[in-house]
DNA sequence: ATCCAGGCTCCTG
DNA sequence: CAGGAGCATGGA
């Protein structure tokens, strides 16, 4: 039987969410810096502007339990916990098409669309992951659908903490992104790859960014943009492939190659075990004196296949310090 | 002040 | 092919 999974009213998108889906942990995890500048955290909600298929649309998203999809008069056919993803347009309300592709950039952004069941039945077996599934049950990848800025974002966070990182992207928004403006507040897209195609790389190694990784963006730029690149076709069934796609684009080494794997291509089963969060999430997690090496941590993920992804995402969450301000409901499967 | 941060390329031996 | 220098800034 199909169920109706959304529903498009104009002004408002519903998306149904899964059952295994905590709309307060994704909106503790994008507030995470009060420096992120490519979307806001308010009232419940998190506010964004995005270009889909050449067009600007701001957003508010929201969370409204119950089901809300569908027709009221008949009984929900899906999950025992019904919940629904509302998207209202802040801008005029698009045509269809960019509304349909609206709709596909927010579900790709919180992962409405993997089953986490499996995971949680491994991670609920595992000692390290245990404790992370249950302080925030319902918490999803939350991604960069965008490749251009999900390259962008990982060459400007290589090798520098994440504080500057954020500072750094700031910079390069406010000088190349478009703005929007809405009842007071302003909302700014992230650059398109023709903006920093045409940059130079002292504009870029003024904001601060060292003259090599302004090289890889204006580089990455000019690949999407002369069409060498692009998601469609980076995206492929087998995994081994789009790494090596990956890879062959300069400054992309093993880390940006699966960072962009699992926050943009939806690889479940990519694992930047060079990651430096990750090892210090481990070192954590694991007691240990020092950072576990990339043999230990594969060793120690062994059980983890298929799902190394989110076993990642889970373990970058242990380290942040962000606490709810209400009561949590934890259900594991 | 010192260490290190959600690394990569390029050059040696 | 492994190992290491160089990049270069800022947070803690």
């Amino acid at each position: 039987m199909e169920s109706v999974l959304w529903q498009d009213q104009e002004k408002e998108i519903l998306l149904q969410t899964p059952a295994e889906f905590c709309f307060e942990e994704c909106l503790a995890f994008l507030a995470r810096s009060a420096n992120e500048c490519t979307h806001e955290v308010r009232d419940g909600a998190v506010y964004k502007a995005l270009k889909v298929d050449g067009e600007v649309v701001a957003l508010k998203v929201d969370f409204v339990q119950g089901n809300a999809v569908g027709d009221a008069f008949s009984e929900p056919d899906f999950t025992p916990e019904p919940g629904t993803l509302r998207i209202t347009f802040l801008t005029p309300p698009p045509k269809q098409s960019i509304r349909a592709a609206t709709a596909r950039y927010v579900r790709d952004w919180f992962d409405l669309d993997t089953d986490l069941r499996p995971f949680y039945e491994m991670a609920h077996k595992d000692s390290l992951l245990r404790p992370l599934v249950e302080a925030h049950f319902g918490l999803r990848l939350l991604g960069y659908p965008d490749l251009f800025e999900a390259v962008t974002w990982a060459f400007i966070g290589q090798q520098v903490n994440l504080a500057f990182a954020y500072t750094l992207k700031r910079r390069l928004v406010e000088t190349f992104g478009e703005q929007v403006q809405h009842e007071g507040h302003a909302y700014w897209l992230f650059p398109t790859p023709e903006a920093l195609a045409s940059a130079s790389v002292e504009q870029l190694t003024t904001l601060k960014l060292i003259r090599q990784r302004a090289e890889y963006v204006i580089g990455f730029a000019k690949l999407m943009v002369e069409g060498h690149v692009s998601k469609a076709n980076l995206s492929s069934s087998d995994l081994a492939t789009m790494r090596k796609a990956l890879l062959s684009i300069r400054g992309v080494g093993p880390w940006t190659a699966e960072y962009v794997l699992m926050k943009c291509l939806n690889q479940r089963a990519a694992f930047p075990v060079q990651d430096a969060a990750l090892q210090n999430a481990l070192k954590q997690g694991l007691g240990l004196d020092e950072k576990p090496s990339q043999a230990t941590i594969r060793e120690r993920a062994t059980g983890w296949t298929g799902w190394e992804a989110y076993a990642t995402f889970y373990l970058w969450r242990s380290l942040l310090k962000i606490e709810l301000s209400y009561e949590k409901i934890s259900k594991i499967v």
